[in-house]
DNA sequence: CGATCCATGGACACAGCTGTCTAGACATTG
DNA sequence: CAATGTCTAGACAGCTGTGTCCATGGATCG
């Protein structure tokens, strides 16, 4: 982890870094992401961060050219994960639909997946900004349109598929919205009867016992 | 970005308000509730709320003790009112489960129903405090609640009522969470699909027309 | 060694917001 | 009429946050 060899130049740990250099413009914008996902938009600032890096605010300056330059970044960083990852998960190969779902909800509940606590922070963000608002927009439409593919590729016909992709999509953002603190045994439980409500198929034993692994070995490490 | 809109001032001038009283304990109340709506609770600024008042600042002071005892109120106005309205919505006797997903539709359809961007103002407000956050939470379990009893009423057992209650609530909170602008019509193409996905059951042609009906005429007046 | 560049710290100016204090303005009441 | 209670405006203090300016410290390279 600390190296004597320099160059890695990364780590907040400790010396790699060369010179006078305390910190670097990906310290920044690590911290700042980090504010922004447990906190919102309006905590990201430029003194909470520098005291956070226990370095002065002003050095912000010499890598950002203001806070708004920041938050642009931030909603890049966004814009090139979150709405890739779940595409990718509607689309992937599976044999049945209640699989597919699987795959879905396997990328929900994947800590590497979808970030939904960014994906929060960036929608409340929207509110009171309308080119962040626009960036949003358009991944929502691209979601569900994946979604609604997904359904459509085990035979729904596309008027019922565009609703159970919305019904499973509204359904997913709404759980977050209410921040709900349940057990993973709790949610477990459920699984079932959610795979049988989103599809109107209820689901092998198989696929039911697959996502639950999945879900305890995800909280185990 | 937030400029001096002018405006909600009381329609006559001085409304029988006697001597030096240009408003009322009301005004302030109101313009922040609109504020809290409209723009979120880190926008319910005394200033503000002056400003729009035309009315000075120091005036707040006479009214209320700070700007958290404010706060205060706008919560309990909030608790007052959303949650019995979804409650008494879900409660409602119907003749089947499409008639009576109808009538918490119209509930949430109605102007003078449930206020989801109150609801939604309040629900990230709770993201920045605890004390928020525990009336919220009861909220919600007694939403969900009375919608699971609400598809027990017609005969769905109890684990799948659960289940359908989260489903729907979920799924409208995401819904609001996403601040979709669809046109009525976009909506109201999908009434059909909406409350079988919701139900599994079809519902009757007199049932949709109903909804339609009434989002019509909301949307006329 | 000295010139140069990178990065930082601290001082400063400025803006927005909350909350306090005081001097009044105005109706009501005695 | 005058005393009282209610409400308001404006000045002021204090805090927090952004952005600029300038001096300085240290590594590197000629």
């Amino acid at each position: 982890m600390t190296d004597p060899i320099p160059l890695p130049r990364r780590d907040m740990s400790d010396k790699g870094l060369p010179g006078n250099v305390k910190v670097t413009r990906e310290d920044w914008l690590r911290v700042a992401m980090d504010l922004l996902v447990s906190d919102g938009v309006s905590e990201v600032k430029v003194l909470t961060i520098g005291n956070r890096l226990e370095v002065s605010r002003s050095s912000f300056y010499w890598y950002f050219k203001s806070r708004k330059d920041l938050l642009n970044q931030l909603l890049a960083e966004w814009e090139r994960t979150n709405t890739g990852i779940m595409v990718a998960a509607a689309e992937a190969p599976a044999p049945t639909i209640t699989a597919a779902l699987n795959g879905f909800f396997r990328c929900i509940i994947d800590p590497d997946g979808f970030n939904h606590q960014l994906d929060f922070a960036v929608r409340e963000w929207a509110r009171r900004d309308g080119a962040v608002r626009r960036v949003i927009d358009r991944s929502d439409s691209a979601r569900t349109d994946a979604l609604a593919r997904m359904f459509m590729r085990y035979g729904y016909d596309p008027a019922e598929a565009d609703i159970r992709a919305r019904v499973l999509y509204y359904q997913q953002i709404g759980y977050y919205a209410l921040e709900l603190n349940e057990t993973l045994e709790e949610r477990l439980s459920r699984v079932r009867l959610y795979l049988y409500a989103f599809t109107g198929v209820y689901p092998s034993e198989d696929e039911v016992e697959e996502l639950r692994a999945f879900s305890r070995q995800v909280a185990a490490r």
